[in-house]
DNA sequence: GCCACAAGTCAACACGCATTGACATGGCGT
DNA sequence: ACGCCATGTCAATGCGTGTTGACTTGTGGC
């Protein structure tokens, strides 16, 4: 592709060192899918970010797909649900919401490369599994309702729908349309979570 | 890419007509994005679905770029918002998405390929516009709520979401778990098209 | 201080792609 | 019936890609 954003000096000069080297090349991949997606994202771009040679690739992960599941693999990974407040969940949830996706944060490249995945008719299954076990069992967890897996569902559902509205909205939203929004979501997601 | 599952005989042999034949390349091309994306989707799979020659393409769209922005437009179009009987509305949308996404019903493949769009950044913008044209506005007439245009936005995030959600579930939800989701997700469509 | 082997570099390959321009041909107006 | 132009065909070109193999260089053990 072209530009990450990321000049290539940051990458810290490394002595000889497979293991390092091979995280540098995991890490730059995973922020490349997530940007640019499989397809467009070329493994002389990822060698770059990595500050490291394109011929590594093929040689430390077998392949360009290896590296993609082996990202994939990563980025899934037990990423604790984080102890949110109860109280505040909604809340926060809805304004940050209404705020514009932040190419720089990692959570939303992150969601940006999960997204791609569930659009892939071959990695779709896969990700369905790591989504069931990783993240709506903690939810459920995270609920207290043992019985209501739905609610897990549903909530995820939601969530993951705001995170695409705002990825297409681009743009934070402003004045009455922001708080009447942040008052909307935190409505529905109470109802959601609250005892229903 | 291979296969589309389509004989290419199916396609009626034209005369030579160019409306008949950009028409042709439009409609595979819709279908061809939806199920591979744009970059595993060649020209030349286009042209061999819509029985037609891949030079005829840059010719008439200006390009693979072209051909994309044009289906995408074609896709978003103003595909009538079914007059939705309101009192049905929640509990219709719930049934659905408590079933299997069915990768042979156009509407799977047309949400695949907007999700697609959605990811890559150079598509991004393109498809917020759409999307704010073409889909937020009809839902708030639809709504009826002039002044409410965060309203329409988080309904369609919801929707949205919900799509996602059975996209990378896979299969349809069964028995009491089914029947909890469906109540839940008719709970909180309601709770946003009713006033509030 | 040297040596062997791991770690990194580099050039080249084969392949698929979009795009171009020159060529053939069908069909409509006259 | 015929000639002209829009329409369709085809081969060729240039580019970017993933991958391979031979080469060089650094580095830890002796």
């Amino acid at each position: 592709m072209s530009d990450l954003a990321e000049p290539a000096h940051l990458v810290a000069p490394r002595r000889r060192d497979a293991g390092a080297t091979r995280a540098a090349i995991l890490e730059a991949a995973k922020r490349a899918f997530a940007v640019t997606g499989y397809d467009r994202t070329s493994l002389r771009d990822i060698a770059a970010l990595a500050g490291s040679d394109v011929a590594l690739i093929p040689r430390y992960f077998g392949g360009k797909e290896g590296l993609f599941t082996e990202a994939l693999k990563a980025t899934i990974a037990p990423d604790r649900l984080r102890d949110w407040d109860r109280s505040r969940f909604s809340r926060d949830v809805a304004e940050m919401m209404a705020g514009a996706a932040d190419i720089a944060d990692p959570r939303t490249r992150t969601f940006q490369f999960l997204l791609q995945a569930a659009t892939s008719p071959t990695t779709a299954p896969l990700l369905g599994r790591a989504v069931q076990e990783r993240f709506l069992a903690p939810i459920r967890d995270w609920l207290g309702d043992a019985a209501g897996q739905e609610r897990a569902r549903v909530l995820a559902a939601i969530y993951i729908g705001f995170l695409v509205e705002r990825l297409i909205r681009g743009a934070a939203l402003e004045g009455a349309e922001r708080t009447a929004f942040v008052e909307r979501v935190t409505a529905v997601i109470d109802g959601v979570i609250g005892p229903g």
